[in-house]
DNA sequence: AAGGCCATGTAACCAGTTACATGATTCA
DNA sequence: TGAATCATGTAACTGGTTACATGGCCTT
């Protein structure tokens, strides 16, 4: 459970709407935490009641009106006690690796074509996150002297990038691994 | 939702109690799907009902007696289903990311200690899967000619191992970032 | 006129977590 | 005697997903 301190870390970055939290969440956040729109709602609505952010009604000419969140004194407190808390060893859920020691009771084959689309995803991913890092840290339009805020966000987003990495030399490795598997015979 | 679908494979592996189960989440299977036994017995009773598994009573002098499950020709073929499926690019949930972005509204180097008890932990991990990988696929007992079935389950073990190397050199360069944020001044 | 984007929500459901519960055997 | 392991469960709760809903503006 970590939605709540997710969305105080994307507002104390900068203040917005339901609707901008959840474009973000398709974004920079999105690379290490997801939540779609609705849930975004839900939890904004109990963040408020609880005194953690509040709301300013926004009005907008041509396009709707929006409420822009920003994080109260109580909300950043609550931030800092949980950022003291240790956290427990994340649990993991890897879907495409049941599939693949699944594949031994039906036709390994058959998965190569599955285990590439995810490879494509996941080059197109690190693509996205090279463009970004380009963007905003290493390239000529990005900061020379960054401050705390901007070089812990680049540090995560090398994380995603050393994560992609890995996992595309991992799937070429599973994909050389089935096709050894296959009928080759 | 793929519990269902792990429970299947690991009992095509292997026929076993729930019990049994619960201890393989906590080892070979666990490393890229978790589960509690209370969570697997309320499914193994699903999937019973279900007619995808069915189970044998063991009665053990020692021990308690037990239901030993294995897969019926259905969960055979509800899995082989499920393997031809295409499955959605998993959703990342990185709770020490979220940590690590918000340590600009605290203390970075407050930080520091927790992310080194993930090092310990990654370092943990990373050691017990190649004391595994030695044991089952690369030492002097492993078996010279593998089956598909132990092809497969190498080459997940070799993504976890990937996994953890890549994350503990992750974690060194976030706690080198962390100690620069800080009070060198 | 149709489709996409901005903007916000409700309701039902499902999966996963946490707490509680029982009881036998084996080992230090 | 007390802790660990084997073995199986119930109940309450919480977090996350999916489906459904509304409505205006802008572009093609």
């Amino acid at each position: 459970m970590a939605l709540e301190h997710a969305i105080l870390v994307s507002l104390l970055e900068q203040p917005g709407s339901g609707y901008e939290l959840a474009r973000r969440f398709e974004r920079s956040i999105g690379y290490f935490w997801t939540a779609t729109h609705q849930q975004i709602y839900r939890v904004l609505k109990r963040m408020e009641g609880d005194g953690w952010i509040d709301a300013r009604e926004v009005a907008q000419q041509t396009r709707p009106d929006k409420k822009e969140y920003s994080v109260t004194a109580q909300g950043r407190s609550v931030l800092a006690e949980w950022l003291h808390e240790p956290i427990a060893p994340e649990s993991v859920r890897h879907e495409l690796a049941v599939k693949i020691r699944g594949a031994a009771f039906d036709d390994p084959v058959a998965l190569i074509r599955e285990v590439e689309r995810h490879r494509e995803a996941h080059a197109d991913r690190l693509a996205r996150y090279l463009a970004g890092e380009l963007r905003d840290f290493t390239g000529p339009e990005a900061p020379s002297a960054p401050d705390a805020g901007q070089e812990l966000q680049h540090v995560v987003l090398r994380g995603g990038i050393a994560y992609e990495r890995m996992t595309l030399a991992w799937l070429d490795d599973v994909i050389a691994t089935l096709h050894r598997l296959g009928p080759p015979a």
